[in-house]
DNA sequence: CTACCAATCTGGTATGACCAATCTGCCCGG
DNA sequence: CCGGGCAGATTGGTCATACCAGATTGGTAG
């Protein structure tokens, strides 16, 4: 006997599909902040793996502020309201895990307030490669159209090339985490082919304000289109109380 | 000889030393985007650790998406520009690291933005218990400039409390965030104790701006708060090259 | 009832081994 | 001399075991 794995697992499906049965156990449980979670050792028997990969996902939990880990004491659940990290936020979309409703409009809130005021700087302060690089996103978002494809990708390049255009890398990294977070809601989205010539249009209209310098009609381009898609959502769980 | 560990280190410091090893390492390198780094088993001799703690490591950084490990090839650098997430630049601040002085510049713009636009929606959506608690935390910060200490965590208590009165938890692990990654630099700003009080005087007219229920007023006495600190690094920084 | 001590539990860490896919380079046939 | 194919080395992924040292806990002795 060379060695007896329990279960031959060859491959386990996903990279880090213990945090995504880590995650639900936790949330289960109905946990609140400061409690203490099973043991290293008692996660690992429960779940069926080794100890060190339940330290390599506590790991990461941790890193995410989603948990403590006390030495010689235990693992401690952290505050959510304040402590929690938008990286959790993506890392949950990542696993397949959908955002609560009343989350998913504090998204789409967020990066209107925040998009807003990136195409102002990006109208100030756009560079000719800015422009360039809109102009090429613009052009495979036509093409992905009349190929009957979902836009969500396009649209989510468009705008980070929008963010990007402000020069602010800090920026771009914020706005980046929401569409990482938001990629499955985006594509149901543009499931409805109508919607994709709307933003099409509606980006052009950005465009031109961003490339003519023009901060308030590229903040009013802006603040139409995400409010259009915020109201979208909103009327969408007002209705159907089923998440998405 | 029950057990020989090379080196008999009781205990190394720090939670997450390894990282904090292991993010100079890799930047000393000047490795590129897509690059390969060591190996596990090359990092784990080379800083005298098991692979164990290695592979925790890299777990988190590859959540931080600052590290991509591909099963059976290695252990490739991700692409910081685009990809780059806001708990990477917390970690690097609770490492002691300091930010690059153009990203400290990032850092404070993109509060500005968020936090003006914050205060509107508080001065909008503030609920009985908010005022209470910037209440709150304005009376803590008189104390401790009566007593002489350094503002810094009683300015962040006061600009989380603003954020925390629109409602939108999302926007408070955002801006959280910022204030997890700056708090040194922060405490050096008020190291200066003549700062506190006119900080102080600042917050108490967004308090008032905020309970009487004025967006207008709140937004611009956040924006001509914020663009004071904005000034002060700016200058810090033209002046002396040196980090902060 | 209190003070103290020992067994136990916990996270932190190192070691060693095996798996399976990938990569590398050598060897052989054309 | 060139090209294809196979074997071995390499690599991340995983498990099991063992030990450390501080914290906790329980019971016992005073």
């Amino acid at each position: 006997m060379t060695n007896l794995p329990g279960t031959s697992d060859p491959v386990s499906g996903d990279r880090s599909s213990l945090i995504g049965r880590l995650l639900p156990f936790i949330a289960e449980r109905r946990l609140q902040a400061g409690d203490r979670i099973p043991s290293e050792r008692e996660l690992a028997e429960r779940f069926g793996v080794g100890r060190g990969a339940v330290r390599e996902a506590l790991a990461v939990l941790e890193a995410l502020r989603i948990v403590e880990r006390r030495p010689y004491s235990g693992i401690y659940l952290c505050a959510v309201a304040r402590q929690g990290s938008i990286e959790a936020m993506v890392l949950q979309a990542e696993l397949g895990v959908p955002l609560a409703e009343e989350e998913v409009l504090e998204v789409v809130e967020l990066r209107r307030i925040m998009e807003m005021q990136a195409v102002r700087l990006a109208a100030e302060r756009r560079h000719e490669e800015d422009i360039a690089r809109i102009d090429a996103v613009l052009a495979e978002g036509a093409q992905a159209i009349a190929a009957g494809e979902n836009l969500a990708d396009n649209d989510a390049a468009f705008h980070l090339t929008m963010v990007e255009a402000t020069g602010n890398h800090v920026f771009l990294r914020v706005v980046n985490a929401f569409y990482l977070m938001s990629r499955n809601r985006r594509r149901a989205y543009f499931r409805d082919g109508t919607r994709a010539p709307l933003s099409h249009a509606q980006h052009v209209a950005m465009r031109d304000a961003v490339t003519a310098g023009d901060p308030d009609r590229a903040e009013a381009a802006m603040g139409g289109h995400l409010r259009g898609v915020e109201g979208y959502w909103l009327e969408l769980l007002r209705r159907g109380p089923g998440e998405i």
